[in-house]
DNA sequence: CTCCCATGCACAATCGATAGTTCTACAGCT
DNA sequence: AGCTGTAGAACTATCGATTGTGCATGGGAG
């Protein structure tokens, strides 16, 4: 039963009319185009008994409307971006549009290579989320006159929607130092930051208000607190470990940025018996349904991933797309 | 700088040869093509410098290559599907094919509508993973003469890699009993299976599995001993709570369907004291990272995601697609 | 009995790339 | 000088759908 492919021509032929006709009535364009109903009603039919489908290559290259929209994120297998994938894919959808989701690994030479690729299927805009070189991206998407908007990691070169790091991070450490508990050593008596890389923009103004809420109690922030060992599971558990082992134990607390980073911290902490971990505040920048459920107290910032998406439609369907435009939105604290 | 498009023939114009040659020579057929390697050069050069790109709508309308695979999975914010998703996007572009990864819902519906979609793109292969309704799905591919592979759940009208769930639940099940320890009643004698949905073909082989352990060691297994809740976290958290009310505390052993259903069952067991949740064994098929760091010990089932994708991909590397074929892959049995 | 106009549709160009076929020099050979 | 072979490219049809324009037909007005 695999009829061929059945085009506009073929249903045309054995409807006995003209393929305009048909492209007419299958596109719903046939209201304007005086097409009889009753034609439109027979090749309807017809379209339905043949199964016929659209060929939205053909479709796409004359009215140059792939309709497509492209996203790029870090990665799939991690809760911030798969939700971010999902919220995506929902807005897409109610937008008319399909949506093309592509991981590039944190790697900037992938993220343009990736964009390049989206453009030349002719992708109607593009959101691009967490790249590490969201301006290269944006060169390349201006040039091709691409509208899009960077989300979560911002860019100078397109609008961008961010979580107010800043904020998040304020509340999270002030958070962590009120319900922490004093140390032996002074070096123990601090808080540690654990994670994420110093070059990325999220993680700088993390630190920034991870700095100025500490400062306002411990005072000034030594940079050996601060630890921007990448992203990766493993790098977050050595640091950890040999954090650990220079003080001699656990800190009066620790800022884990992202949850991916806690995994690796967690993996060492339960390595110690429960109540030295017990000691130490432990907080993460990013939420997972798991991490509330561990044996120890957490505190988590969970981004408002609905309303990110959202404002980044906004824009998109505002159709204006002013560089350098910066929409914040505040994040929320959650205690397990 | 917004230079207009760029196609071949204004390569061609400014190169001062026609458009053909510099279709064979972005390409590449062009040293099939008798053209000179000077040529070559010069439009290179000048494909570079106006930052070409080929529009894929035209060249996959022309060569009926679209160079897309598709693949649907029911949800993107989960680890299972989130890290088949990763895999997939991984193989696809060893093999120069771009991925089109969209979710479904369960919703048997939204699926076949969705890969309509995909064929309506010209996808040159589909991955179905965990559909309803697999058949139905390959009864539209099938039409159009698009090569699918079923992952995660299987069908009957094409190839499908699964994971070997009968095998799975009998470890878990069997590993659940041995690390119990005997409870008061006869009813909290036993293990309880949670979550998943009875039609699903990967739950029923599951509680084949399940019953057949629980048979060798306790006897037959009581309907009520079964709740195909569903997969969501809520129906999960609902049905444990009322389980431990009619079982006036916890039973023996719990063997959880999905990590999505072990979120709600964590979520209620977290309103009970410590010492009674270790006094139940708990076992999730599927794993997550942080569920093993629980404050009570679990055992989880992890699927070989890696293996699975593999063996689709050697399907599609094949290129031929027996209907009704299965490859079953044994997963691990994770303790944390 | 003409003329007009609304109706209903067919025709043909077009989007950008591909690939089969054809054309044009020029070099080498007899 | 005439013929042939070949390197190097140009020409052109084509993929399937869209869309501006053109062309019959028939009923009503004058």
């Amino acid at each position: 039963m695999t009829h061929k492919k059945s085009t506009i021509y073929d249903l045309a032929e054995s409807a006995g009319t003209s393929a305009s006709t048909v492209s007419a009535i299958l596109n719903g364009t046939w209201k304007t185009r005086r097409i009889a109903t009753e034609t439109a009603q027979r090749v309807l039919e017809l379209a339905d008994a043949l199964k016929y489908t659209v060929n939205r290559q053909a479709s796409g290259l004359r009215s140059s409307r792939s309709g497509l929209i492209g996203m790029i994120i870090p990665m799939h297998d991690n809760r911030f971006f798969s939700s971010m994938s999902q919220t995506f894919e929902k807005l897409a959808r109610e937008r008319n549009l399909y949506p093309m989701v592509v991981s590039t690994l944190r790697d900037a030479k992938l993220e343009v290579e990736t964009v390049r690729t989206l453009i030349s299927y002719q992708v109607e805009y593009i959101v691009v989320t967490g790249a590490s070189d969201p301006d290269a991206v944006s060169r390349l998407c201006t040039h091709h006159n691409v509208a899009h908007v960077n989300v979560d990691l911002p860019g100078k070169r397109a609008p961008s929607v961010i979580s107010d790091n800043h904020w998040g991070a304020l509340q999270l450490t002030s958070h962590l130092i009120e319900r922490s508990v004093a140390q032996g050593s002074a070096e123990r008596n601090r808080i540690y930051f654990v994670g994420g890389v110093a070059a990325d923009y999220a993680t700088k103004r993390r630190i920034e208000g991870f700095k100025q809420s500490h400062k306002a109690t411990f005072g000034a922030v030594k940079p050996e607190q601060i630890n921007t060992c990448g992203y990766e599971a493993e790098r977050a558990e050595v640091a950890v470990r040999s954090l650990y082992e220079q003080l001699d134990g656990l800190p009066r607390g620790l800022f884990v940025n992202s949850t991916i980073a806690l995994e690796g911290v967690v993996r060492f902490l339960k390595s110690l018996p429960l109540g030295e971990i017990r000691q130490c505040a432990i907080g993460s920048y990013d939420w997972d349904p798991f991490a509330a459920f561990l044996s120890f107290p957490m505190l988590m910032v969970k981004q408002d991933i609905p309303r990110l998406m959202n404002e980044a439609f906004a824009i998109i369907d505002s159709g204006v797309f002013p560089e350098g435009k910066i929409v914040e939105i505040k994040p929320e604290l959650v205690q397990a």
